[in-house]
RNA sequence: GGUUCCGUAGCUCAGCUGGAUAGAGCAACAGCCUUCUAAGCUGUGGGUCUUGGGUUCGAAUCCCAACGGAAUCACCA
């Protein structure tokens, strides 16, 4: 980083004094050589032809010749090829760098102060009448680690939570366990209580749709045909009947109804804690759907008579965003009841009252692109300062090998059951490694299991894209080769056990040896740190630090399998291997974290 | 039909603020464990970057169009 700086400010320079012209800094292209050439950092001379009103390859020439000169502790040497001034970095350089990156504890990630800006982050956001599968996963994983990475950008980051915890839904679960559920708890079943809700909700539409099929055929019978038939079996449907009748007691906090209704919450929140422990995800504050319901119908009728929106003649009230390129979108019905536009303004009301944020993140899938379009403008005109830039941090669907993630299909994944099958595999996986784990106790080897088969699940995940749709392989997500986090687990292993087989006992002081090209490639990797977190910041996108985080461990693979570290004769040679290790470590450990990725001192 | 997103090796994915001969992993094949951890390393084969135009010294990358796929266009949340 500071290499680079150097030889911006050492190239504007060059062409200041050579052709007579002032550039700014952001044309100054430098990138790292390729292989193939020889060389560390290249310059990109083609938009300076301008200037100089000469052939690529003399213009690269003496601006190579400037640098050399100018800056003899930094450029070593230069070569030309065609456009592209390669520049061999000098031996000291790197070291300085290297030094620099063990003794900052901070290096590459931005501090955050109290004048930092805040950032509020929403995901999760589950409802309570289902298990979380392994959509909300990917949700759980991307929230926590964007999370994390706004922090190392130095925002101060508030992680919160909007639990679906009203409506039809939950009225559905409830009814059934009165009807089938002969008073089960989750204690008396064993268990986990989203898991048993989740089985009243199936068994609630089990017998919705008997029900259905019943009277469809007894008004077919009684002559009417099909659709007909269907539709009034809908309309008329006793269970359905009886659900709406509990939803309608609900909101007038029926004192029964309402019992019931904690009661069953408790059992799932209980059942959904234990899944965020087990991803290692939380919140610094949740908010629910029954308190915020009711919040947003202020906001529009303070718009309304703003003349920001419009009633109808039947007095339902809506936005027209025409202007915007948009349609119309209705924000009360015209019973006065709010819809989930009204709630999201409510909930942005209640936040902006609670916390005074600066920027707004919501981590949601992409079936809701055009909701969050909209949210934007209605915040901004309604004048939420952060309204019109929040940011939707929209990720695609996870599909399964045959066919998506779509819990009406029933092809769901659960979170729970997914969890507990890649702890076990990587448990199976290390008993096939039984000698390098000897002197393990077993609790220590199975957290070793749970950081490692977590570990797989999140870097799985998180290494792809989030706006891209993935492809969720249930068999190939448990292959721990490649391109995978046990892989680069396994590299921060096999250096933490080095660096304990070096008894800590190793100082670079100012060591002057000479740094081979896979020493300073790995250095020079290290250095672009930085780079990926700010871009990941800046682009909302995590999958950037995985990526980085795969190519430092090959990196350091190539470097391992090329070099002793241990057996090294000179001492300079061997301390400057181990700070480099070390600082590996360092970095992967801090690059995982981010992702919210644990690393196990062995494995 | 409108809007948004996606299309890179047989498969899963990187690369996208324009730069040199487009990269990994999986799968296939051939090697490497008396040596700091072989969950590893080395090598071989595998590509009209969906197609066609445009912008320019230069395009997988930017613009336009077509084709293919996905999401959405509810008084559901």
């Amino acid at each position: 980083m500071q290499i680079e700086a150097q030889l911006t400010a050492g190239v504007v320079a060059a062409v200041k004094e050579l052709y007579g012209q002032e550039v700014p800094e952001t044309m100054v292209q430098l990138s790292a050589t390729k292989k193939e050439f020889e060389g560390h950092l290249t310059l990109v001379v083609f938009p300076f032809l301008r200037m100089s009103r000469k052939a690529p390859e003399a213009t690269a020439q003496e601006i190579g010749q400037h640098l050399v000169g100018n800056l003899p502790d930094v450029v070593a040497r230069f070569n030309v090829i065609k456009g592209f001034l390669n520049m061999v970095i000098a031996d000291a350089c790197w070291l300085n760098l290297l030094a620099e990156i063990q003794h900052d504890g901070q290096w590459g990630l931005t501090p955050v102060t109290d004048e930092s800006p805040l950032v509020m982050i929403e995901y999760s956001s589950p409802n309570t009448n289902k298990p979380l599968h392994l959509g909300h996963v990917r949700n759980n994983l991307l929230g926590w680690a964007l999370a994390k990475v706004m922090e190392a950008n130095g925002n101060r980051v508030v992680k919160t939570n909007i639990v679906n915890d009203r409506g039809i839904h939950i009225c559905k679960s409830m009814l059934a366990w009165l009807k089938w559920g002969n008073g089960e708890t989750p204690e008396s079943t064993g268990k986990k209580g989203d898991h048993l809700i989740g089985d009243y909700y199936v068994a609630f539409d089990k017998h919705y749709r008997a029900e259905l099929r019943e009277l469809t055929d007894k008004f077919m019978a009684e002559g009417m045909d099909e659709e007909a038939a269907k539709e009034r079996a809908e309309k008329e449907s006793p269970l359905m009947q009886e659900a709406r009748a509990m939803l309608v007691k609900w909101e007038h906090n029926d004192p029964e109804v309402r019992k019931l209704w904690q009661k069953m919450n408790a059992w799932v929140y209980a059942g959904f804690d234990e899944t965020y422990r087990a991803l290692g995800v939380g919140f610094d504050k949740i908010y629910y759907e029954s308190q915020t319901y009711l919040e947003g119908k202020d906001k529009v009728m303070e718009g309304l008579k703003k003349g920001l929106f419009y009633r109808r003649d039947d007095g339902s009230v809506w936005a027209d965003l025409t202007d915007e390129g948009l349609d119309e979108k209705l924000l009360l019905r015209a019973d006065g009841t709010s819809v989930y536009m009204t709630q999201d303004i409510g909930t942005a009301k209640l936040r902006y009252e609670d916390f005074p944020i600066d920027k707004m993140i919501y981590v949601v899938g992409n079936e809701q692109n055009y909701h969050f379009q909209v949210l934007s403008i209605l915040l901004d005109k309604l004048g939420f300062k952060w309204g019109r830039d929040l940011v939707h941090f929209s990720y695609g669907m996870v599909e399964l090998p045959n066919g998506k993630m779509k819990s009406r299909e029933g092809t769901v994944v659960d979170a729970d059951d997914l969890i507990a099958k890649m702890i076990e595999d990587a448990g199976t996986m290390s008993e096939d490694k039984v000698n390098k784990l000897e002197g393990i106790s077993e609790a220590e080897a199975a957290e070793i299991a749970r950081i490692v088969g977590m570990g797989a699940l999140k870097y799985f995940i998180l290494k792809v894209d989030a706006r891209k749709n993935m492809l969720f392989n249930p068999e190939e997500s448990i292959d721990f080769n490649g391109n995978t986090g046990p892989f680069i687990q396994y590299t921060y292993a096999r250096i933490r056990s080095i660096l304990r087989k070096a008894n800590g006992q190793w100082a670079m002081g100012d060591c002057q040896c000479s740094l081979s090209e896979k020493e300073i490639a790995l250095i020079q990797r290290l250095a672009a740190f930085g780079a990926s977190v700010a871009q990941a910041g800046s682009d909302y996108n995590v999958s950037v630090i995985a990526n980085y985080c795969y190519d430092l461990a090959k990196e350091f693979n190539g470097f391992y399998h090329d070099f002793q570290i241990l057996k090294e004769p000179d001492e300079q040679k061997r301390a400057m291997r181990l700070a480099l290790s070390e600082a590996v470590a360092k970095v992967i450990k801090t690059g995982l974290g981010l992702l919210g990725i644990e690393v196990p001192e062995r494995m």
